[in-house]
This record gives structure tokens, sequence and C-alpha cells, in this order.
DNA sequence: AAGCGAACCTGGCTGC
DNA sequence: TGCAGCCAGGTTCGCT
């Protein structure tokens, strides 16, 4: 489930597998994810040395002694699973304890260590590349990336002249990866449900400097970053069993207030509406139509 | 030029 | 039980 905060999840169970270690060996399935790897994928990787693990949005950087960016992308099913011999693990929790290669096991990451990593992405719709370090800002994925939502940048007046003049829906100018980097479907509802905004309203219409919609730019910057942060430390809290189970379980799917949930009733107090599916953008948008205005 | 729908893939679930 | 149809966390491309 890789929106911003599982892929920060991500990155915390990954970083003190891997933070340090070598590259002794890395397998690589097939010549592609999403697109293809990068020329010498494999011979950049081997031997390298990981000097530290990063975020940018719904990415994943993996700093490399030999000047390169390791940048991942999970896609819509992307997962991680760590191997590691010296930890012990629950009985017969995982299919890979076979030491087998199993189906949609893209990749591979072996570490001095004993550990391994393995990249398994059945709809390949994530992708890997590896970049310079010192021209990662300007390489083709974060050239035109919006700004980042868990950093000091997000706040009203950025949301007010990100909007201006957009007659985009709400919910599209969010979901806009060129705007706002890391929200993803599910968050985007959840915040537009507690920000109480219709996911239809105009994205232009939050730029207004006076009346009723005044604060709510502000309103919903906070928002967004409470969401955010509520899931990524719903998230930690499972990052117990992330070396063991398969990820599927949703870390967060339990709180949410309105994604999933049509035709069930509103849950905030004495609204008395129903939730709703509506399809904006090819994507499922859940909303109170009473609620959200 | 912004804004929208389709496309890229596989697998899981629902309903006939 | 089998099979068709629909749906899914994201991004990119191409058409208005």
């Amino acid at each position: 489930m890789p929106e911003l905060p599982e892929v920060e999840t991500v990155r915390r169970g990954l970083e003190p597998v891997m933070t340090g270690q070598r590259l002794v060996r890395v397998e690589q399935n097939r010549p592609d994810l999403r697109f293809p790897f990068p020329p010498r994928f494999r011979e950049r990787l081997e031997g390298q040395s990981v000097l530290s693990l990063g975020r940018r949005a719904k990415y994943l950087l993996v700093d490399l002694s030999s000047g390169e960016v390791l940048i991942m992308h999970l896609g819509m099913s992307g997962r991680f699973t760590i191997i590691d011999p010296t930890q012990k693990q629950s009985p017969g929790a995982f299919h890979h304890d076979t030491g087998g290669t199993a189906l949609h096991d893209h990749v591979v990451f072996h570490l001095e260590s004993g550990a391994h990593i393995i990249y398994n992405d059945p709809r390949r719709f994530g992708f890997m590349d590896l970049q310079p370090r010192h021209s990662i800002e300007t390489s083709r994925h974060f050239k035109s990336m919006g700004l980042e939502p868990l950093g000091n940048e997000l706040n009203g007046d950025r949301i007010r002249t990100l909007f201006e003049g957009k007659k985009a829906p709400l919910k599209a100018a969010l979901l806009d990866q060129s705007l706002i980097a890391g929200l993803g479907n599910i968050y985007v509802c959840e915040a537009l449900y507690r920000a109480g905004l219709s996911p239809k309203r105009r994205a232009g219409t939050l730029s207004s400097p006076r009346g009723v919609m005044k604060e709510k730019a502000d309103e919903l910057a906070k928002i967004i970053r409470d969401v955010l942060n509520e899931a990524v430390e719903a998230g930690g809290s499972s990052l117990r069993d992330f070396a063991q189970t398969d990820g599927s379980l949703g870390y967060f799917q339990h709180r949410f207030r309105v994604y999933d949930r049509e035709g069930k009733n509103c849950l905030t107090k004495s609204c008395g509406g129903v939730i709703k599916r509506l399809v904006q953008s090819g994507r499922s948008t859940f909303y109170c139509p009473k609620w959200q205005k």
C-alpha cells in the first residue's frame, strides 16, 4: 500500500538492515519493471556500500559509496521482504524461508551481513534507477516534483499559491505530484473528509483571500500533515513484523474514516450522511456529500 | 495549456 | 466449480 507513509515505513524498516552494509551480490531476474533497469545495473551496485537511506515523496533513495543513488519506486504492488538468518523468524511465516525464488521476486540484494532483501512486485508498476548524487534533483523523476508534504514547506500560503486559478477538482489537484508530492488516493480522501471539503470543489476556491474560505487552506495543510504523520506512526507500530510478514496487512486501514466506506454512515458526529463513491480522473473518491462542501 | 481518460500489469474478489 | 467482470496503493502518455 505504498503512499508516502507506507514508503516511509519501508524506509525505516530497511534502514537498520542496509545502512553501512556492502552489497555483495545483486540478483536481477528480468530486464525491466515499469521501465528497463539502467545499464549495468548489477555491476554498478555490487561492491558498493550503503551510506544512508532517504525518501523523497514516494521514492526511496539509497545513497551509495560510488556517488550514485539507487532510486526505487514501489508502484502499486511493490514490496520488500527482509530475510535475516541471524534473526529468529516466526515459524512458517513466510514462503521465502525455503530459500527458493518466489513468483514476482524481481530483485534480491545480498548484504555482507548475510541478510538479503527481496523486491517483489506482481504488477511491475515499480521501477529502479541509478543517478549521480549531485544531479538527483534535476533527474527526470524529480525535476518537476512538487513540495514535500511532511517538510516545513507545506502551509496555507503555499496551497493558496499552488491552487490559484485552478479549475481542476480539489481531489485532482491534491493528487497532482507536481504540486504536492506524496499524497495518494487514500490520504487525499481522508484529508478532504477531515477538512469537510468536497473533492469536487474547484481547487482555485481555496485561494480566496476573504470569506469563509480564507482559513481553509491553512486548515487543510495542517490536516494533510496530521493524516500522514498518524499513518507513519501506525506503520511504525507494525515494524516489528516487517521482516517476517509479506506486508499485505494494511497498517492504517482500520483507521480509515471515509476511504472504502461506501454506503456506510458518515462518522462525523450527528452528520447522519452516507458515504458515497464517485470516480474522478479514473480513481475512486469516497466522501460524505452532506458534510463535505 | 490544463485537464481528462487510457494505458501499463497481475491478482483478488463478486456475482452469475 | 468456472468464468467473466470489476477493482486496486501510481505514474505517464496522448488527446481535446
